[in-house]
DNA sequence: TTGACACGCCTTGCGGTGCTAGGTATATTG
DNA sequence: CAATATACCTAGCACCGCAAGGCGTGTCAA
């Protein structure tokens, strides 16, 4: 179970990053998360569809309905913005990531 | 500048880590990790002492004062409770940060 | 054929909280 | 004696995460 705050932190740039993968429709993208997490990141409905809509918006993704085995389906897809976007949370999260580690590397008597 | 949903997902991790160091008081952690960010990381006192304060009603911290030359510095120290959840963060972290370099390793035009 | 469950999308509402802004006080430097 | 760095504190409220609830369709077992 993630703080919430973990999961603010890594929704957007996540998002972003599954969609490197080829364009893909919210649902399925809660459920790629799953298992890419093994079981330990899991999205609910109520909190990802807002963020999708906010990152539209924020001309980073681009949608399109489409309709497959009578079921609806939209689908989403990165734009040059969600690339830009993308790189910049990458570069953040290492920031972060590698102040940590050089914190973490001096052993202490942690897991 | 880090967005502010990594700042709020890595500061109690951060000061955790930093005090693995050894005891510390509040001015001196901001500095401590602008420095190991390479001054990407500059925290405001405003938002640092409300969690310091937080942490150690959590019992992850105990905290002391101490007059040095005339300056009174209240310093910060790990309890047991702090140690747990900095294992416990790590291991969130960590379950992040595996997941989106996952995504990332598959060659993809960013930097 | 009907009910239950999985799929798939959506939004309202408000409790909780991040952090700006502003405050106090002392040491140092020039 | 100003100005700056050090060092700590908190009130207040704008903001927003997300639980909860809603809609409709496909599928499958009983």
């Amino acid at each position: 179970m993630l703080s919430k705050e973990l999961v603010a932190a890594s929704t957007v740039p996540l998002v972003l990053s599954v969609l490197t993968e080829g364009e893909n429709y919210g649902y399925a993208l809660i459920q790629r998360v799953v298992e890419l997490s093994d079981g330990k990141i899991a999205w609910t409905e109520g909190m990802l569809y807002p963020v999708l809509h906010w990152m539209e918006e924020q001309k980073m993704l681009e949608s399109e309905w489409k309709t497959e085995g009578g079921r609806k389906r939209k689908y989403y897809r990165l734009r040059q913005e969600g690339r830009k976007a993308l790189a910049q949370e990458r570069q953040q999260w290492m920031t972060v990531h590698s102040t940590l580690t050089k914190l973490w590397k001096t052993k202490n008597a942690l897991t």
